[in-house]
RNA sequence: GGGCGCUUAGCUCAGCUGGGAGAGCAUCUGCCUUACAAGCAGGGGGUCAUAGGUUCGAGCCCUAUAGUGCCCACCA
């Protein structure tokens, strides 16, 4: 007999089914099928350690996703791979070299590279490792890697296409530098962080030694490399300045004093010192007004020889020693506390420094033009729709993009230059000889923004720019998963790429999911230590648990914690299926079960069309990437009614090897038991996998069986009211029972008094085991009611419980007559519902039906209790 | 300074296009009832942040307020 395990371990067959899987080829996606395609590109993990919760969040969704359609039948491909992560990585490599006592410089670019696609297989292959633990079903036929060589393909022409068409340019411009990664890097990449700091208010005098003017800055040392002072033209209190000069302190150099619109009167003094060197604002007004561009810093953010007391000196140190020299100057006016905004490098949250260099850029307007058409015109939409403003707010001040960056870790810049001549040129190919000079050329030292390539991700890895099989099947793809985190990042940029290469949106819809935080909603981080690893609670609860505590109450887009209870909860879900399962085995038996549908009971008929139902609400939420709800109403089908009703209603059936309609119930059991496995299979693949093969069924596997279909023939409504009626009558029977105190718990007898006895003829036996009754009675009169009865009326039912000993009757007609209150005030809110004429005029009419049936049920309700009250005060 | 969220049971959160509020956990009561104590049955607990407005009808739509969180922004 197939019977699976007594206890529910997934440690047991996890690995088990997943290695089945990957051998059947299930994950594999074929380009030449009819089919139609379902694509999803899974978000490359970075290469630069293990998996976190917000990665288990993404590949989750991912998975539901795909395994929900590759059940419908499409041809479902999901392509992962890992970015390389340049600057990331990079820095995690030379830290680890550093603890070796080694720097970049000294192994050389290649020794390091070499060091790097090291660091890549080791850490890329843990993540694939890890991803695999989760149950994720791509195609790792398929893996792709951010520098594989058809990403370094389509990336070299990708820059070249863009510079050819002027999209890409090199130019010396204000870019942000970060000095502990001595590389430049985007707007995106500087996080804004208030600090706590101080506005030093200094005078610089006037040659003749006047009082000159007072400025208000938040960094002093950079004033060694000022050449202007600037103000408001319309501002007063310095216009007989204009013009003329003051004397920088320390530097004892003479500095005119400009009129910029750019400063605010208001704010500080009302002047400006200007240092084009190290601050964007401050670059801008000296080339208006033709200053000279002094800088003091290294590009380790420590002071240059400009004064030699200060050299060497880090930023904070030198900014210490040159208040103090002020202070000794007599020219620090006043100090003030002040908190701004600090900008820091992402990755290593060093402050960054505002830098004057040479770098390549894209050039965004044009490319976000017809990128914000396709999410206007809804070729592509964000889920949920919100996201699209904050799509819209990067895009429409989106400033050019910085994508080189002085790292070796990366897709090396496409650019060569002529030792001799100076001349440039951009290709795909290496050049070696300079095409005017005939001297040697070389090639660009820089390599490419990490997002560069990974903006190419959804065609890229499909083959373009050659028109392969799986680009012409799989491209553009249906759904991007990815974090709300990343939308300026990659989603962006994704699109303009994709637009601008492919002439399509590379996807159609963007499901957006919060981030994972933890049980005190705080972000999960290092520095913090309160992560958890996905890998452990997989270790400890199974993959389908772990997925299970990702989704259950999450609503799209919105943040969520992770919960150790909610995992426990997955895995006390997962147990119940398993031994409600395990239960349908022991009694369905080795024996083909056969079905003669004439002879369904109305029990079978019911449950029927409760999956059925189930079926359509949980279709419908998939197609809304309403997961949270999805499982919500799994779980509801599954444990209320199959389990704890269904299952209690045919144990009789099951247990009497001769009854009649045996084989009927172990059908429906099987089947219903199929339909809540299928729709359960893509949030919690493992288990259902390993049920569903026991069960009976004409399937390879459960994740290429057919997602079931709402049928209307499955209905059964007449069924669904006779069994729903029955349910209410037993619910209360225990109810009464376990309330009433007075109630013994051995068996009861029931006496139903009714015109209508279908309903309870049929659930006779259901009433009997599950309100644990011994003696029912039927009858149409109140004729011979004892009088130590206790009485329940549901519509259209009026049930007595008698008793031997004598009932409290106070206590007994004191809960009647807050039933009483109970349904007099359901009645009187009917009743201004349907007197208020604005509602009968203008409600729709199956509301009003509703209501008058609502007041019919509890009239008649009403009037059994009153008449039962009266009887008993007799 | 702009923009976007959130405020619903003790806790964590659902609640689709408006039609009298749900889940999990916790709590209380009774049960080892031969699938399951990781369980079964039953119960308690909510002026849906506040104030207005629209509507026959508002947790849901509009306005304002108060908390709270996030994103963006070059005032030194």
């Amino acid at each position: 007999m197939k019977l699976i395990d007594k206890t529910y371990e997934p440690k047991d067959f996890e690995q088990r089914i997943y290695d089945n899987w990957i051998a059947k080829k299930y994950f594999e996606a074929n380009n030449q099928s009819d089919k139609t395609p379902f694509t999803i590109m899974m978000p490359p993990p970075n290469i630069t350690g293990r998996l976190h919760m917000g990665h288990g969040m993404d590949n989750t969704l991912q998975d539901i996703i795909v395994r929900y359609k590759r059940m419908q039948g499409f041809e479902t491909l999901w392509v992962p791979g890992v970015d390389h992560a340049s600057i990331a990585t990079e820095a995690k490599i030379v830290a680890k070299m550093k603890e070796e006592g080694i720097t970049k410089e000294d192994l050389g670019r290649e020794k390091f590279l070499e060091r790097a696609w090291d660091w890549k297989e080791e850490y890329g292959g843990i993540i694939l490792q890890q991803l695999r633990k989760m149950g994720v079903s791509c195609d790792w036929t398929r893996e792709s890697f951010t520098m594989d060589a058809n990403l370094t393909r389509a990336v070299k022409k990708v820059f070249v296409d863009m510079y050819n068409k002027g999209l890409i340019y090199k130019g010396k411009r204000m870019i942000n530098w970060c000095p502990e990664c001595l590389t430049s890097i985007s707007d995106a990449e500087v996080e804004y962080e208030e600090e706590g700091g101080h506005l030093w208010h200094i005078r610089y005098a006037t040659p003749d030694g006047k009082d000159g003017i007072i400025v208000a800055t938040t960094r002093p040392e950079t004033m060694l490399g000022d050449t202007a002072i600037a103000v408001h033209p319309d501002d007063e209190r310095y216009t007989h300045l204009v013009g003329k000069t003051v004397v920088l302190p320390i530097m004892n150099k003479e500095i005119p004093i400009v009129a910029d619109t750019y400063v605010e009167k208001e704010f500080g003094t009302g002047a400006v010192k200007i240092t084009p060197a190290h601050d964007p604002n401050d670059y801008e007004v000296g080339l208006r007004h033709n200053l000279e561009v002094i800088t003091v810093f290294t590009e380790d953010a420590h002071m240059t020889d400009i004064v030699p007391k200060y050299e060497g000196m880090d930023r904070l140190t030198a900014r210490k020693a040159i208040v103090e020299d002020l202070e000794k100057l007599g020219v620090l006016v006043k100090t003030e506390n002040y908190t701004h905004n600090v900008g820091k490098c992402y990755r290593c949250h060093d402050t960054v420094e505002p830098w004057l260099s040479n770098q390549w850029f894209v050039k965004m307007e044009e490319l976000a033009k017809p990128a914000n058409e396709a999410v206007r015109s809804g070729e592509m939409q964000f889920v949920p729709e919100r996201f699209d403003k904050t799509y819209f707010s990067f895009m429409d001040n989106v400033r050019d993009w910085c994508i080189s960056r002085q790292l070796w870790w990366g897709h090396r810049i496409p650019a060569y230059y002529c030792t001799e001549c100076g001349e440039m040129v951009v290709a795909e190919e290496d050049v070696t000889t300079c095409p005017k000079c005939g001297g040697k050329m070389h090639q660009d030292e820089d390599t490419l923004d990490t997002w560069f390539s990974s903006a190419l991700w959804p065609f890229a890895t499909l083959g373009w720019p050659e028109k392969t099989p799986d680009f012409e099947k799989f491209f553009p793809t249906d759904v991007l998963v990815t974090g709300y985190d990343i939308i300026f990042f990659w989603v962006a940029r994704m699109l303009f790429s994709s637009i601008e290469h492919t002439g399509k949106s590379p996807f159609k819809h963007v499901l957006i999911h919060g981030l994972v935080r933890d049980e005190l909603g705080r972000k999960m981080s290092k520095s913090l230590g309160n992560g958890v690893d996905p890998l452990d609670v997989i270790e400890k609860y199974g993959a389908d648990s772990f997925r299970y505590a990702l989704v259950q109450g999450a609503a799209p887009g919105n943040d969520t914690r992770y919960l150790p209870e909610k995992v426990e909860a997955g895995r006390n879900f997962a147990n119940k299926l398993w031994n409600a399962s395990r239960f349908a085995m022991m009694n369905i038996g080795d024996e083909k079960i056969s079905c003669d549908e004439s002879k369904l009971a109305i029990e079978d008929k019911w449950i029927i069309g409760k999956a059925n139902q189930a079926v359509k609400e949980v279709t419908e939420c998939m197609e809304r990437y309403d997961f949270g709800i999805a499982i919500q109403k799994i779980m509801d089908f599954t444990r209320d009614e199959l389990c704890d009703w269904y299952i209690e209603m045919i144990k009789p059936r099951l247990y009497d090897m001769t009854s009649a309609t045996r084989a009927e119930a172990l059908y429906t059991l099987n089947e219903v038991l199929r339909i809540a496995l299928k729709m359960l299979h893509p949030f919690m693949p493992f288990i259902t996998e390993e049920i569903y093969m026991n069960l009976q069924h004409n399937d390879e596997s459960i994740m290429i069986s057919e997602w079931p279909k709402y049928e209307v023939a499955k209905e059964y409504k007449a069924e669904q009211e006779e069994i729903e009626l029955v349910k209410e009558i037993i619910k209360g029977v225990r109810n009464i029972r376990a309330n009433m105190n007075v109630v013994p718990s051995r068996k009861a007898s029931l006496i139903f008094v009714t015109e209508n006895s279908k309903a309870i003829e049929e659930g006779h036996d259901f009433i009997e085991k599950l309100a644990s009754a011994d003696k029912i009675t039927i009858q149409t009169s109140k004729e011979g009611i004892p009088a130590n009865a206790i009485s329940l009326a549901v519509p259209g039912v009026e049930i007595f419980i008698p008793f031997d000993e004598l009932v409290d009757i106070a206590q007994e007609i004191e809960r009647l007559e807050k039933e009483k209150l109970t349904y007099e005030n359901e009645i009187k809110r009917v009743d201004k519902m349907l007197s208020n004429e604005g509602f009968v005029a203008k409600a729709p009419a199956a509301k009003i039906e509703e209501e008058k049936n609502k007041k019919i049920k509890y009239e008649e309700l009403l009037n059994k209790t009153i008449e039962r009250i009266e009887s008993l005060k007799k």
